[in-house]
DNA sequence: ACCTGAACACCGTTCAAGT
DNA sequence: ACCTGAACACCGTTCAAGT
């Protein structure tokens, strides 16, 4: 078996921080992220869970890894472009990232420690915004106000229990949800939004995000300007 | 010990739903959600974990009621206030609400199926921008906006490395943690923000909530006023 | 009706032993 | 230098057995 053992070394690649990141987040956007473990993880990667402490400190140091992995997918736009359409851009490619991956947000809570990936983009936030004119205070409320409207709405996104579905299929899908989690009559907003918006085919709660995006940016112009 | 375990049973209160989830969440809030097991659980309440699965389904089943119950601790104002008077003291307390409970923010993204607290919590929040004269597509689109916000920002905040400190000691972290986290030259305008910003004592993250949180709601006001 | 002990199929991680 | 097997201290959950 140690020949075994040998050939299978040799077939597979060599084993890396960055291969295992990869196939951490492959895993976790297939499976969930509470089914992701380090012997799972292994096995995919043709291994023993235990090899994969030579190339990583620990889980966390993995969850870590991911997340500035999602981080590293964020477009950022190329400087020089005006700063509302390049907060605009920077803002659905968030979203679409955190889309991608359901679990990221969730991480980002307990995350202590920022990766590169993560730190570029911050300071990339931010130097596009100074570079506007904005004050450091400024500065600091936009950015406070935009990431907080990003992770949130996404978050609701992800929340709701129809999100992904689509046409027919949703709608029924919805109509059952109502149906059955709740009685219309005690809670009657609920129910009349539902029955107006949510249940209408075509409809996505994903539209929503550029609407509010553009207020908020909106809101920053004019308060940038009356400065 | 067929006594010993009578005369223990006696002297506990009876096991309820209810006293399970605030049992769950006090240990969630002290030593994190990640700690948080059936068997400590149990524990807690002076009884083997099986005993857990009497009164709740699973383990997910407890993480449901005690999300609820962080919703049902946001205040909701009474009816007839101004709108915007209520959406703000709502947020403000959603906010207090979750800063209470770390963990619920990152829990709320795997809820399937919302409790009877945040149905209502809902229900009021579109039950009051209708009352005001919001359209249909006009109040969904407050409501996300708002929502959005107000976990966004507060998913930032928990996830800074230093929200919780304060005063010189708090001054002292955040100075190390840049220092040691990254090279001025690499991140410039990360490092002019907590220079001038995060290391003046006093300084708090959280006091940029309400400035967000007015500027969105002057929008909405805006928008609405142009309908 | 409620509680429990034993059991099952899992975890993350350490460490000595292999190559 | 990297990989592994065995081991440790945990998990959630089922089920038959107790009261």
């Amino acid at each position: 078996m140690a020949t075994r053992a040998k050939r299978a070394a040799k077939r597979r690649a060599a084993l890396t921080r960055e291969r295992i990141l990869r196939a951490a987040i492959n895993l976790a956007d297939r499976d969930g992220i509470e089914s992701l473990s380090m012997r799972k993880l292994g096995q995919k990667l043709g291994v023993e869970a235990m090899s994969l402490y030579n190339h990583c400190q620990n889980k966390v140091d993995v969850l870590d890894g991911m997340v500035d992995i999602v981080f590293g997918e964020i477009d950022l736009p190329a400087n020089g472009v005006d700063w509302q359409i390049a907060m605009r851009k920077r803002a659905v490619s968030a979203r679409q990232a955190l889309l991608r991956h359901p679990w990221a947000i969730g991480l980002m809570e307990s995350r202590a420690t920022p990766g590169p990936a993560t730190l570029r983009h911050h300071d990339w936030v931010l130097g596009t915004l100074r570079t506007a004119g904005f004050s450091i205070d400024m500065a600091a409320h936009a950015y406070s106000i935009l990431d907080g409207y990003i992770y949130g709405f996404t978050l609701t996104e992800l929340t709701l229990p129809f999100s992904n579905s689509e046409g027919a299929a949703g709608v029924a899908e919805i109509a059952g949800n109502i149906l059955e989690g709740f009685r219309p009559d005690e809670y009657p907003h609920l129910a009349e939004m539902a029955v107006d918006r949510a249940m209408k085919p075509g409809y996505k709660y994903g539209d929503e995000f550029e609407y509010g995006l553009d207020l908020i940016l909106d809101g920053i112009h004019r308060a940038q300007d009356s400065v």
